[in-house]
Parts: structure tokens; C-alpha cells; sequence
DNA sequence: CGCGCAATTGAGTTTCGTCAAAATCGGTGG
DNA sequence: CCACCGATTTTGACGAAACTCAATTGCGCG
């Protein structure tokens, strides 16, 4: 597929206090023979499909994955949103296959753990498997959450909770993606997802900065999720 | 709140070998000080809410609960449906609170783990690590096909796909639960719900053979959810 | 410049929600 | 046993929301 990069240093990587493995001391390193290695996606590449058999399973250094489900009808439904500091695959651990496509929305690096290493530290190492628990629950906790705010309610309150979620961290501001994915992601189609956002630009509830890099008005956002 | 009855013989169990704690040892449980102790609950009655300080987490050895979360405007959504075999309060071993409330819906025998005890054997016990994953894994396919199967389409669709998971395993057949609950399950109106389970009434596509007991049409039913 | 794709906008239809009224069910007490 | 009550369910009528189909606009790229 894509060139994955040996002998990654994990031992001073940068996000490794956020990410999966900060618990693993140097010893726990070595006792991976097969090598984690690093991989930079770019958005519309495939990372997996549902039903490959998955050796592995990755952390997401920086960027965005979308995780994909279809329905018995073709439409296609997005699940979950991955961003930095996720994981992904963890289903492998249990499974050994995926269960969902996983699609790069915005350029991600990756890092890439084989499952057998995982599923060997995890036993001797305490701090791996808090850390995978906590993983779990967070990817649990996030689809309830999806199920919630992103599923329940008129389509304007859904999408009022998208922009808020996508929110980047301390500014209130965002970028979107296609329209498309956005319906996928909303259970609504693209002319519904088209008009509301121009409804909310016309509102001024959002306001373009820069193409597809908006200024969100937060508590207008808010009225419209709490009415 | 209820009766807990101490001294619950595990390792005699009629349902072990598909719950929780299938690999533990004699040894193991007598590493538990706290016991294992078992309740029984009936329809209303309340496990848990969400933001409860949670030091246990439960086997359903029969019945049905439902997990719910309320959404800012009020309205309640039915998260996830958890019946026998299924692991109930899993998030107190990450974050020690509960993350829904949990509602009795028909009677349920449960067993309660003391969280402590769990934690500390699942370090050293490996068939009780994998079945904490499985059952993680579990919770996580189940919201993933709630959102796909339950939250997407239209609202026949969605009644559908309900029904024919309520399908007591084997026969084509199910119970019925309130029009309010169903709704909240599938995010519409009890009007909605009742239109639509009259509807299909209407279409023999589910027939009363019982009050609240109906016979299920699935070929029927699937033709509506694929179209 | 023009092509192709995505996004927007419009018009008409369907679905679903809302409000209100009627029917049904279960339990209680005369 | 039956009448009555409250709660749930069903049904109807109407309006709002969302979908469909179609046309138009806008944008990036060769």
C-alpha cells in the first residue's frame, strides 16, 4: 500500500505521553521484534475495509480518519470520526478482522503497533492495559455521544452539534469537509446538509474566514442544540 | 436499594461458560473479599444513573435493561438494549462513574462484581483480559449497528431492523415493549411507532398471537429494510 | 477557456412531528 | 360483575421538515 517506515523511535516520540504505549518502558520495547513502524496517509486513501484480516492496529499522529459502515440498502454511514491521540483497529485484538473502512479525510500520519506485541505487553505490562481499556471506552463513549448529539433531533441541532465538535481546540473556528460526508455523518442527504449550512451563514451562527475555514458562533450554536 | 445475596457460588454457575469470568480459577475467586452477590430486579426499577460513583460492575444473567442518556433539550435516548450474557457498567473501570442510566425493562437477575476485583485479576488472569476486550469489543459493535441499523433511514426501516433484534432467538417471534420506549429507541414519535407497528399489522408483517406477543413476517420485514 | 465535479438553489412530494380526540387496556372499588 | 378512572395507544387532520428530482452556480484544474 503506502511505505511504512521502520525503527520508528518511540521512546522520544513527541505525542507519547498523550498516545497509546506511554506506559511501555524501554525493556517493553525491545521485546518487539516485529518493528512498529510510521506512515503519512493522504485524504481518499484506504487504511482498511471491512472484513480484512488485520494484524495490526494504529495510532493516529495528527490528521483525520472517517470510519465507515454500509447498510443493507448501499447508503453508506459514518460511525466515528479518529483524530490525534485516537486508536484505531482495536477490534483486531478481539476479532481479527475490521469492521469498519477506514478513509483519510485530511492528511494523518500514523503509527502502526503489530496486534500480537499489543496483546503479549498488555498482559505483563499494568499500564498498557489501563490504556487500552481506556481506549476502548473512549471509542464507547464517543459513539454513544455520535449516537446522541449527531443521530437524535431535527437536522439543524444536529448539525449545530457537528460544528461544534469539529471545533479545532481552543479557537472557534473549523473546517469542514464535503457535504456529502457531512449527511453520511448526520443520517441526512447533501441538499438537506447544503441548506442548513447556508441557513446558519445567513444567520451569521458561522462565517467563512478562509475557503472551508469558518468562525463559529458558539452560544448561537448552543441556543439552537438547547431550543 | 435491593436484596444482594452474598456467598453466590460462581464457580457452580449455570450461565459461566458465557459470562464474564468463564476463565477463572477457584484460586481467583478466593482472591475476591468482596463477594460476588446476585439481585433481582423488576421492570422500573433503577440500576444505576448516569454520574453515580460506580465500585461495581454486572452480568446479566437474564432479562433486559436499557442504557439511557438525556439529551440538553430534554429528551431521553435509548442507548443500547442489554440482555443476558451482555457485561453492564464497564466504564467504572476507566473513569469510576456511570456513563448512562440503567432501567429495568422486564425482570433481570443480575450478578455484581466488585470493580477492585476485577481490575486486580484481570492483570493477572489472561482468559479474563481477553474477555474484558470481548466484551468492550461487544458493547462497541452493538453502538456501531445501533447507529447504522436503528438511527438511519426511514422510520419503517428503523422499526424494521428493531423488531427483528427483539426476535427471541430461534423463533420468529418477539415482545413488545412501550411505544415510548421504541421511540426513543429509534429517535421518532410514539405516534410514529404506533403508525408504523399498525401498519405492519395492517401488511401481516407482524401478527398478535399473544398481548404484546407477535409473530414476525422476516422475509417481509427484510424486503422493507432493503428497499 | 472550458471541462468536470461539488455545492447550491428551487419546486414538488413524502415523511414525520404536532396537536387533539377517540379508543383501549388495566386496575380499583362499589 | 360491572362501572369508573388514569394511562397508554391509536387514529385523524394539519403543518413543518426533510427527501427527491432537476436546474444552476461556483470552483479547481488541465
Amino acid at each position: 500500500m503506502q511505505a511504512w517506515e521502520g525503527d520508528t523511535n518511540c521512546l522520544n516520540c513527541a505525542i507519547r505521553s498523550t498516545a497509546l504505549f506511554s506506559g511501555l518502558t524501554a525493556q517493553d520495547f525491545e521485546k518487539i521484534h516485529d518493528p512498529v513502524e510510521q506512515v503519512t496517509l493522504k485524504p481518499g486513501e484506504l487504511l482498511y475495509k471491512v472484513g480484512d484480516t488485520g494484524h495490526h492496529l494504529f495510532t493516529v499522529r495528527s490528521g483525520l480518519i472517517k470510519l465507515v459502515q454500509y447498510l443493507p440498502d448501499g447508503t453508506q454511514r459514518i460511525v466515528r470520526l479518529v483524530k490525534s491521540t485516537d486508536v484505531l483497529g482495536l477490534e483486531v485484538l478481539v476479532n481479527s478482522q475490521y469492521e469498519h473502512e477506514a478513509v483519510v479525510l485530511r492528511t494523518t500520519e500514523l503509527c502502526r503497533y503489530p496486534k500480537e506485541a499489543v496483546i503479549q505487553l498488555s498482559q505483563t505490562n499494568p499500564v498498557l492495559h489501563k490504556d487500552l481499556m481506556a481506549q476502548w471506552q473512549r471509542a464507547l463513549t464517543d459513539a454513544d455521544a455520535w449516537l446522541t448529539k449527531l443521530s437524535t433531533g431535527a437536522a439543524k441541532k444536529r448539525m449545530a452539534n457537528l460544528l461544534i465538535r469539529l471545533r479545532e481546540k481552543g479557537a472557534d473556528e473549523c473546517y469542514l469537509f464535503s457535504r456529502e460526508d457531512m449527511g453520511s455523518i448526520l443520517s441526512i442527504t447533501i441538499e438537506t446538509a447544503s441548506r442548513t449550512i447556508s441557513e446558519f451563514k445567513r444567520l451569521k451562527l458561522m462565517t467563512e474566514i478562509r475557503p472551508n475555514h469558518f468562525y463559529l458562533d458558539i452560544e448561537g450554536l448552543e441556543a439552537i442544540i438547547a431550543s
